[in-house]
DNA sequence: GAATGTGAAGGCTTTCACAGCT
DNA sequence: AGCTGTGAAAGCCTTCACATTC
């Protein structure tokens, strides 16, 4: 989950499951959907399948929240979307930072979804002089001298890094100190933070590298069917995984002393 | 995980536990680090520090690999890169197709860590003909027309969709159909895929929800030092998650029949 | 009849703690 | 003496399946 040295204490007081909560988000999502629609109920099955679980599961992350569902009917739309809303904090507002704006921080600026759901952008900030004053989705790009006042003065409690690897860390330092309590970590560095301060990270290399990892066993293993053969990679077929040859032929140059 | 009807069969064949896949990049990163640094070796406490574990599970993420230590000494950084790397399947050449090349898109293509480790982006593909011929980061646009003779011809196998939420689902659909077999999704859209298809969801507001979730936690409960005090939120104690109240008071308009 | 809410079972992941090797 | 590799224990999370409620 989130990065460093971040655990929730043990006492999550009686809280929602880490699993659930990260999936609220999607819930909130499908069921937005559908209130838009003025759809006013719907059963779990439905929103299951809208949301990309399966029912049990939904059934199970809503017994979290309470009981807000109806036997023989399902959940009342606009109900759910109110309770789902308060759980996750969005019927507040967060103002939030960007610190970092190259070609991802404006992106993020620009992104939609950003101010739709409570979120709000305070104020976007970068080291390089050129930048500052420049309009970034109509908010101008303030220096990073200002990054405390600004977190002090808007109350800033959440804020996105994606900055370069190597300032990452500095950044996160100087947010935290000026009272910003959540971070959202775009680059690809881990960030240490002191207990009490979240960090959640996003990397899209890590994805990619992800996606290899399942793609490389596709090409040649299960999928029993055609798949396999049209590919122009080697046969590993079994005995790959079980008892992992010791490193025969295929190495490097570098080897273990 | 992977989103919509993605499992990967019961039958992973005596496979690395995804969530030490997830990890293994990690690993890496904090190892190319090392050996940029010429580093020769390295224990387990070490690398689990530098790559934001603790040491028991890096420990055991290495046992599913092979016994790549040496008792007494620790690992050797280079060799664990590579079978790190040979594992995730990075010495190969990945290409990857970019669909969408807005804000995010553009930011994609330009990220440096894409095309370090064994990705390359064989091209950047959008609907809009206004962009088409420009380039981004080098490469220049290609009509979604050509989206099939590119998949093919390029060999492509993972693809990024960084279009608009309404616009992934076909995208995704025409990637698969010609060939692609793994999908990095930015869309806010759950995208559903045959089977042998892999779906990784990067979503930026989820994240920032899930943050704010936190965040509302942390002003009133535990954390039970200053923090709390300065804060102006309403002094939300206990008695809140346990026994969650009925609907009292402060509901929306709307309530369920 | 229909669909929720939830104990109980089953799996997966993390952590512990120590035997085993260098 | 030091550090890896790993069974076993503990903790989460998911899935099952059904009693309960409307």
């Amino acid at each position: 989950m989130a990065t460093g040295r971040t655990h929730r204490p043990a006492t999550r007081s009686r809280g929602i499951p880490e699993a659930t909560v990260a999936r609220l988000p999607l819930y909130l999502r499908a069921l937005t959907a559908l209130s838009e629609r003025s759809v006013p109920t719907v059963s779990s099955e439905e929103l299951a399948t809208a949301a990309g679980v399966n029912s049990a599961k939904l059934r199970k992350d809503f017994s979290y929240l309470g009981s807000y569902g109806t036997r023989g009917v399902g959940y009342d739309v606009e109900y759910l979307v109110y309770q789902i809303s308060r759980e996750l904090g969005l019927t507040q507002d967060w103002p939030v930072v960007i610190v970092g704006i190259g070609n991802l921080g404006a992106a993020l600026a620009n992104y939609g979804g950003f101010a739709s759901r409570g979120f709000r952008v305070a104020a976007l900030i970068d080291a390089d002089p050129a930048q500052t004053g420049k309009l970034v989705a109509g908010l101008p790009v303030r220096h990073t001298d200002e990054l405390e006042e600004i977190v002090d003065h808007n109350q800033v409690s959440i804020g996105v890094i994606a900055t370069p690897a190597g300032a990452a860390q500095e950044v996160c330092d100087r947010l935290v100190a000026a009272g910003v309590t959540s971070i959202l970590n775009f680059a690809p560095t881990v960030l240490s933070v002191p207990d009490g301060v979240d960090v959640r990270k996003v990397d899209l290399s890590i994805e990619l590298q992800i996606l290899a990892f399942h793609e490389q066993r596709k090409a040649g293993e299960d999928l029993g069917e055609a798949v396999a053969a049209a590919r122009g990679a080697l046969p590993k077929t079994a005995a790959e995984a079980v008892d992992r040859p010791g490193p025969d032929g295929d190495v490097p140059a570098v080897m273990p002393a």
